[in-house]
DNA sequence: GGGGGAAGGACCC
DNA sequence: TTCCAGGGTCCTTCCCCC
């Protein structure tokens, strides 16, 4: 109890300080004074010892041998460990292991020995004592998942069950056998190619990266070496490790030669990233008269043929599956599952939900708390996993449970992007002059990335990393569509000196990004939201009803907001216009009222009946949307789709609960987005 | 009370 | 001796406003 109190106490303390003010407009740092406060609130009370008082120890014993060699790692355990030292400290040591501990090739390591060595390695850095404050949050979290699992057993549960089940038996109904869906992924990939230039590092342990690894070949992940760690923890894993830089040049040009195959068996396929793709097989095996593990194999070998690279494959009725059996037999294997409706049941009923795409670290320590291990075990806890988890992440165990997913693939140009962003790491810097100069190159940066993509945005969002890896983010609406890098160093610069003012002018950062959202194309970059013009309110769905019209062909309306005004126009648009616009962009001049709308316009003739022109015409717009509304007319002609139709989250319009994905893809694979060009 | 903006966070590669 | 990325997506929570 002790322990938490003295951690989180640090925590308040240290946004009372970063923070001092309390009355600023922004709300984040109220809030995480009242989570925090949550989390005291919710510290045990029932006399069990806290986890966090492991953390005290550790952090205790860090300060005493401060400058001590590190002890070998057998040395590392609490010398009388009690059962919560243990958990708190064996649950540190999980998460500092990383996020991709259940990669291929990593399971026939001593996972625990390799755990204990990353935490010695990291022990007393900064990014470890951050690392232990999320610990020491999600074991609280924990807490209340238990806490209100036991409230939740003094409850009549039937209306819960029925209720799964009824989902169970709807998403049944919807179960579709009929499509043959393929993951392809390329084993190792960045390291492969690299092998492929220089034979020799074929035998020996080798990842790729800089500072922090991308991938590592298959010898080095028996050293429990992956992507996503730092090089000097992994050369203290394996002292022999040769670490070579990426070249994403090469990397994209062998994953178009991989492409150029994958194409021939489905032109539609879709690449998820520049080592993965999905494809959907149905036809070309049916054409052909071929079995789908005969074509697979086919594929594989052709890639092989043309890129000396070896990919593995996962066969299965669906994209979630399909993507956990190319896990199966990694490296260089495939797998299916019989499009039956047992085979998928059967499949699911061992696996663990931590291979599902969209299940992480953490979920997977919330779902293990309410007991639940397996895809198997949901159906056992249906009762609770609503209450507990929400309607969303509910959705998605149901689907889980019965080894459902989608079962669509689209190239992933037909998907729409939703942001553009860009952020660098440095070492710290806090004097608000280098700070202002690091915003303004991260500026330069995005323009250049907006000209690439010819895309702009109408929200801009700073990120900031402290020198103590906390992370935040501010937004701000800009009313606008801006890309240049004077207009998003000119918006992201007042929200900087916010936080540089807050911080007392020591605002010590080690990252520093800007990322767009609300997306147009170069077209809309003056133009203002047709919605706010007409004063239709937007949903929280309108994006996912977008996409949706977008993959079923259907026409956009006028209250989704997947649409613009042609030039001209909007170009007198109001009173609307004018509140979104900055202030010193408001023209003050004579004004006479609208005979039509009554607002108040300037008074110069060309202006004035510009101005009835355009109400006249937006009256029109608006008959037409009414109508639209009501599905009785078709979309005006002014209205235009949007061009940059782009990839959406690699399908996760359908993703439910914590980001989880329905097995249709990657988060990233942003490089083919932005060159226009299909990659995996 | 619901909609929507802001912020945080989980997750993917 | 050194001391943990950057490109994304989506969901939840909180809070303000209508």
């Amino acid at each position: 109890m002790m322990g938490c109190l003295i951690v989180d106490s640090a925590r308040l303390l240290r946004n009372g300080c970063l923070w001092q003010g309390g009355d600023r407009p922004v709300q984040t740092p109220q809030k995480r004074r009242k989570r925090v406060a949550s989390q005291i609130r919710y510290s045990p009370t029932s006399g069990r010892a806290d986890d966090t008082m492991g953390f005290a120890r550790e952090r205790n014993a860090a300060q005493s041998d401060g400058n001590a060699v590190p002890l070998p790692v057998t040395d590392a355990e609490p010398t009388v460990p009690s059962k919560s030292d243990v958990d708190g400290l064996e649950s540190l040591r999980h998460r500092l292991a990383g996020p991709s501990t259940t990669k291929a090739g990593l399971d026939s390591s001593d996972q625990e020995r390799i755990n204990r060595i990353i935490y010695e390695a990291s022990k007393g850095s900064k990014f470890f004592e951050n690392e232990k404050r999320k610990d020491a949050e999600l074991t609280a979290k924990i807490r209340r998942v238990q806490a209100k699992l036991k409230e939740l057993e003094g409850h009549d549960l039937r209306g819960e069950v029925r209720r799964a089940d009824e989902l169970l038996a709807k998403l049944e109904q919807s179960r579709d056998l009929s499509q043959c869906i393929v993951h392809v992924d390329c084993d190792a990939f960045y390291a492969s190619v690299e092998e492929l230039d220089r034979p020799e590092l074929k035998d020996i342990p080798m990842g790729v990266g800089m500072g922090v690894l991308t991938t590592a070949n298959y010898h080095a992940r028996k050293f429990g070496v992956r992507s996503a760690m730092p090089v000097y923890i992994a050369k203290k894993l394996c002292p022999q490790l040769t670490v070579v830089p990426c070249d994403f040049t090469k990397y994209t040009r062998k994953s178009k030669e991989v492409q150029s195959v994958i194409e021939k068996y489905d032109p539609n396929f879709r690449a998820a990233s520049l080592d993965e793709a999905y494809m959907n097989i149905t036809e070309w095996c049916r054409e052909r008269g071929v079995e789908p593990e005969d074509a697979v194999q086919d594929m594989r070998r052709e890639v092989f043929e043309v890129s000396r690279l070896t990919v593995s494959a996962g066969i299965a009725p669906n994209s979630r599956l399909a993507k956990v059996c190319s896990d199966r037999n990694k490296p260089n294997g495939q797998f299916r599952i019989l499009s039956t409706k047992d085979a998928c049941l059967d499949f699911a009923r061992e696996l663990p939900c931590r291979k599902v795409s969209g299940v992480g670290r953490v979920f997977e320590r919330e779902l293990e708390a309410v007991g639940v291990k397996t895809c198997g075990d949901i159906f056992e806890k249906r009762s609770i996993l609503r209450q507990v988890f929400g309607e969303k992440a509910f959705e998605f165990l149901m689907e889980m449970h019965l080894g459902l997913g989608s079962t669509e693939v689209r190239p992933a140009e037909s998907y729409e992007r939703k942001s553009i962003g860009t952020e660098s790491t440095f070492s710290t810097i806090f004097k608000p002059d280098e700070l202002r100069a690091k915003l303004r190159q991260i500026s330069e940066d995005l323009e250049g990335d907006c000209e690439r993509t010819q895309l702009s945005g109408r929200t801009l969002h700073l990120k900031i990393k402290l020198d103590t890896y906390e992370v935040y983010t501010r937004q701000v609406a800009m009313g606008k569509y801006i890309w240049q890098a004077d207009e998003l160093y000119k918006h992201g610069l007042p929200l900087l000196e916010r936080e540089i003012h807050q911080a007392g002018g020591n605002l010590r950062l080690r990252l520093m990004g800007l990322r767009l959202t609300q997306l147009g194309g170069r077209g809309e970059s003056d133009k203002v939201d047709v919605n706010k013009f007409f004063g239709v309110k937007r949903s929280n769905s309108d994006s996912i009803t977008a996409t949706k019209r977008i993959r079923t062909g259907e026409s956009p309306s006028i209250d989704s907001g997947d649409f613009s005004f042609e030039d001209g126009v909007e170009d007198d648009l109001g009173p609307p216009q004018l509140e979104e616009l900055p202030k010193e962009e408001k023209v003050e001049e004579d004004k006479c009222p609208c005979p039509i709308c009554g607002l108040l316009v300037p008074a110069d003739d060309r202006k004035l009946n510009e101005h009835i022109d355009l109400c006249l015409s937006r009256e029109t717009i608006k008959e037409a949307a009414r109508g639209d509304q009501e599905g009785r007319v078709e979309v005006p002609n002014i209205m235009v789709k949007k061009e940059n139709v782009q990839p959406f989250g690699a399908g996760k319009a359908n993703t439910v609960g914590r980001t989880a994905m329905n097995g249709n893809g990657k988060g990233g694979g942003l490089n083919g987005w932005l060159k226009k060009d299909k990659t995996m």
